[in-house]
DNA sequence: TCCTACGATGGACATGGTCCAAGTCAAGAA
DNA sequence: TTCTTGACTTGGACCATGTCCATCGTAGGA
């Protein structure tokens, strides 16, 4: 992802100080952050950054395939930088932590023909639950 | 699920009016309702109930296995009647339409040992994504 | 350097969900 | 059957997350 920045420059992108910073914010994180995460620590940098832009910023990285949105529990969603390296996220019910795991196997081809009706089907998820060593 | 009311009393529950409506509305619906949706339904045959009804008793019934809680684009939750078979979801982009289908092969099977980091994995879920006939 | 369209701002608004004090009632006891 | 009691329900306030919009600011081309 550190070329995230010339790949958006080379999309037509105008490159703000603050397009700069969430992006920088997500780059150097390996954990998956809430917006609101993302904000605050967009906000030690920049202090006025708003919400809004975070918001807006977060979209456009999600539609572009650069980050990839995961709501593993109805609260607030996470942005998983890793969109690059196909994986599986393993959830601790205890705590919420969500960590990027490489299962083997290939679930799409585990859903026959007859079972997709008609869908064009494009992805699949696939999400651990557990506990953690620290939770269990 | 038609002996539902019969485990929960077994379990010591106090049988309601609202729990035996709701347990009833979900019974009776294939498709994946919100929160709201159940509400709306329950209402129409018990009018005075509360939504802080509907989300204790929802949120009981998960407790309990009786639903799955199911959230797929982090906006509202949806409950799953269907929790006692082991199903995936397919998805689609367009209309957020949730259908339940049968793939083949054991997720669980396919994340080894030293991809689980100690974790107590008790779970797992999987989504397919894509579009259905009526979005593509 | 100047223009201008695209992006940022912040505050109002929308949605989904939770909490709580007070009232109600299911079901066991007598 | 009636009584009793604690679990359940209610409705409204409140909270968290996310979206919208009018206005202002600025990146980057001319």
């Amino acid at each position: 992802m550190s070329d995230l920045l010339e790949r958006l420059r080379g999309r037509g992108w105008r490159m703000t100080s603050q397009r700069r910073v969430v992006a920088e914010v997500l780059d150097g994180e390996h954990v998956h952050l809430t917006a609101d995460e993302v904000h605050a620590r967009a906000a030690r940098r920049l202090p006025e950054i708003s919400r809004a832009t975070v918001y807006n910023t977060l979209g456009e990285l999600v539609s572009l395939g650069e980050v990839v949105e995961v709501s593993t529990d109805g609260r607030a969603k996470r942005y998983d930088p890793n969109a690059h390296r196909p994986h599986q996220h393993l959830v601790c019910s205890g705590c919420g932590t969500i960590r990027d795991v490489h299962a083997t196997g290939d679930p799409l081809a585990d859903l026959p023909a007859e079972e997709r009706f008609g869908f064009t089907v494009s992805g699949v998820e696939v999400t651990y639950r557990g506990l953690c060593p620290a939770c269990a």
